[in-house]
DNA sequence: ATGTTC
């Protein structure tokens, strides 16, 4: 008999389906997996992929798909975060020695880092627009009705970052990559998600659910695991509030994936054609699905959708390798695959461990941020993106392996 | 991850 390609644990609630295979795979995260296996509304089992690791709230690298409830903490607060790569018509030998010049010409074009502005002193804010230009402003258009009714209905909403978050990174681990595949063709490739506002839906709906779980008396094993019941209002404002961050974490990306192009094109004096093969997939989602004959919602908090010929992109970390990936469509996983590597130290721990040399020589072929400020996204913070690769070989085929060359990070 | 902060 052929070995099963997951490992499986089961203590009173659905399995757990975790495709682990030679990773890393923390107690602590398996105990937060067991915490959602016993939740009454899960379809069959949870999945967990190869980058599983342990999350605020809900863990990273999970599939959970449920019948007739949503656990917001599960999607979290990084609503429709996700990877958008495009390969562009340059070639490697195109490229100058020194790609200095393209770093900083699309660290102009896109916004990003840390929001500034401490009381008293007001500083310009880096990570947002002053004054959206055309492209943001024409990306807006399709979300605005929509937020008009959302704030309405939820004022908290009224006084958040909105449309000048549109077409900008953020920080952590977001970032705008340049990238050769193993033919030599140029990438462009970037991580964000729904940036501020989309934070605020998440943080404001997980309290949401906390408060119905007391006021129905329902006890949890972990709070985290507050859910909404479908035939809620509750339910369906979340749900509706939930696909609009993940529309505009979508066109965020679309946003910046231009201006991108438009920074490289104008930093190398070069015409290229651009978008010749696009993904734009997110990671941290909900969306309603058919899995064993049942209409579902399946939320994916680090995974990626990778159903038959479905193309997803799983990033290494700033040092490391990355894969434009075509799924396989494996129902045991629910169609899914890994959204990276994960994380095997937390910030803090990295930030202790790791020193600045090791950092400088794990990028040494990248072009950078070197600075104390990025070492809790170095490399030996990730786990081995090969090994992450080998364990999902039954949930996707690579398509292309890619290595950065540029990397920009907030 | 974001926003706010002493």
């Amino acid at each position: 008999m052929k070995p099963l390609p997951y490992e499986v644990m089961q203590e009173g609630g659905v399995p757990i389906k975790s495709w682990t295979l030679g990773v890393p795979f923390e107690e602590e995260a398996r105990a937060q997996l067991r915490n959602i296996s016993q939740m009454p509304f899960i379809h069959k089992w949870v999945a967990a992929m190869p980058d599983v690791h342990l999350g605020k709230g809900a863990t990273i690298g999970s599939v959970v798909p449920t019948l007739g409830a949503v656990i917001p903490a599960a999607v979290g607060v990084d609503i429709g975060c996700g990877m958008m790569a495009v390969r562009t018509s340059l070639s490697a030998p195109q490229l100058p020695d020194n790609l200095a010049g393209v770093r900083s010409a699309i660290e102009r074009a896109v916004p990003h880092g840390r929001t500034g502005g401490f009381r008293g002193k007001r500083r310009r804010d880096k990570g947002a627009w002053e004054n959206p230009p055309d492209d943001a402003l024409a990306g807006w258009a399709p979300l605005a009705a929509q937020f008009e009714l959302l704030k309405e209905k939820h004022p908290v909403l009224k006084n958040t970052n909105n449309i000048n978050h549109l077409g900008t990174l953020g920080t952590g681990n977001h970032f705008i990559e340049m990238c050769l595949d193993e033919q030599g063709s140029v990438w462009l490739m970037l991580h964000s998600g729904s940036r501020g506002v989309g934070n605020r839906i998440g943080t404001y709906f997980i309290e949401k659910a906390k408060r119905d779980m007391e006021l129905w008396h329902i006890h949890l094993p972990d709070s985290d695991l507050a859910y909404f019941p479908e035939g809620t209002e509750h339910f369906d404002d979340y749900v509706q509030a939930v696909e609009w961050a993940q529309e505009f974490a979508c066109i965020n990306r679309e946003v910046m994936m231009a201006r991108t192009i438009g920074a490289v094109k104008q930093a190398l004096g070069t015409d290229f054609e651009a978008r010749m093969e696009a993904v734009n997939c997110h990671h941290n989602y909900v969306s309603r699905e058919h899995h064993y004959g049942r209409d579902v919602l399946v939320t994916r908090k680090g995974a990626v959708r990778a159903r038959v010929d479905e193309m997803g992109i799983i990033p290494g970390s700033m040092g490391a390798k990355s894969f434009i990936v075509r799924g396989l469509g494996n129902e045991e996983s629910f169609c899914s695959c890994s959204h990276g590597a994960g994380r095997v130290m937390s910030r803090t721990k990295a930030k202790k461990q790791v020193s600045l040399e090791e950092h400088r020589a794990a990028t040494a072929d990248v072009e950078c941020r070197k600075d104390e400020g990025v070492i809790d996204e170095t490399p030996s913070a990730y786990k081995p993106i090969e090994k992450v690769m080998a364990a999902q070989k039954d949930l996707v085929e690579i398509v292309y392996t890619l290595k950065q060359v540029v990397c920009v990070k907030g």
